[in-house]
DNA sequence: CATATGTCAGAGATACTGAGATAT
DNA sequence: CATATCTCAGTAGCTCTGACATAT
């Protein structure tokens, strides 16, 4: 009996831990990234997800751009957008304004990628989503927003944009 | 005029992602992991954390238990108490009940560290969380529980503790 | 000249896989 | 024999740093 409640509990978290948002959040990565990756099919599919999002919204972007705005490096912006011009999701041309720069574009395929992308990583947010109701998701985003937006890098507009 | 609206926009994430919860989560990871391990100092200093607080509030633990109740895989449990064994935080002694088993535990050292990480942990919390009130703090930690508690790996509990 | 951009090479921390030896 | 534990070696994806050439 004391074997078994000591059993049941052997895997339980600490209470110092569990009480920890910055390990409740960091802990929750794995399964997020798990289930976006799964039904995506590919590891990496996550963030060209979040790259033709940004195109589509909000037109052409040189790298730079793409990387501020989805707070990825500029070094790792290279192989994302070589991927998604081999795929043809996306063309990279010479930004004849601004000759340091490319300018990225997303393809016909790529919005047709991009629709279908979304239905699946819908179908994971329900998933990781799983046991809260519609308006404790609300909150949620809504309290991870804030976070996000604060503890976004100070903002460096440098030139005109594309 | 319309150049500057531009511009101002030029680093905001699109609206796919800003209302994805699997985004702002794994987005969040980031400034999580880098708040805490500038506090504590080191970058690994995070998991000795988790496995001081494991052993001070359940007493010992076999190695597998610490990997199942902190999610960290068994590989990687060896070197976590190696560190803490050798800078006398913890002692690994041979589970004679169970001769496969280590049987680790917290030494007094490790209670001073364990107390004097804590403090710095709070301070990182407070970082982490400074757009938040207590009210909408207390409620992003019950939220952030229930989908841990839900993508729990399913609970096999073998033989006996420790 | 100082800065921005694209690119590449490499390091670092995290997470997972596979295998082997030992013990139950 | 099947399983669990500890350990090591290797891999993979992600992030960050440093450097360089080119362009503003």
């Amino acid at each position: 009996m004391t074997d078994r409640a000591c059993e049941a509990a052997s895997s339980a978290a600490p209470q110092r831990l569990r009480r920890l948002p910055s390990w409740l959040i960091i802990r929750l990565g794995g399964p997020a990234n798990r289930l976006v990756a799964n039904r995506l099919g590919r590891p990496g599919a996550r963030a060209d997800y979040a790259l033709l999002a940004s195109l589509e919204e909000f037109g052409p972007h040189s790298q730079a751009e793409l990387g501020r705005r989805l707070q990825v490096d500029r070094s790792d912006m290279v192989a994302l957008v070589n991927y998604l011009e081999e795929e043809g999701l996306a063309v990279r041309r010479r930004n004849e304004r601004d000759r340091r720069r490319n300018a990225i574009s997303i393809t016909s395929a790529g919005r047709r990628a991009l629709a279908d992308l979304e239905g699946h990583v819908d179908d994971a947010q329900d998933e990781l989503l799983a046991p809260l109701d519609p308006t404790q998701r609300d909150t949620l985003v809504a309290l991870l927003q804030q976070l996000v937006d604060h503890h976004r890098p100070p903002h460096r507009t440098p030139g005109h944009d594309v």
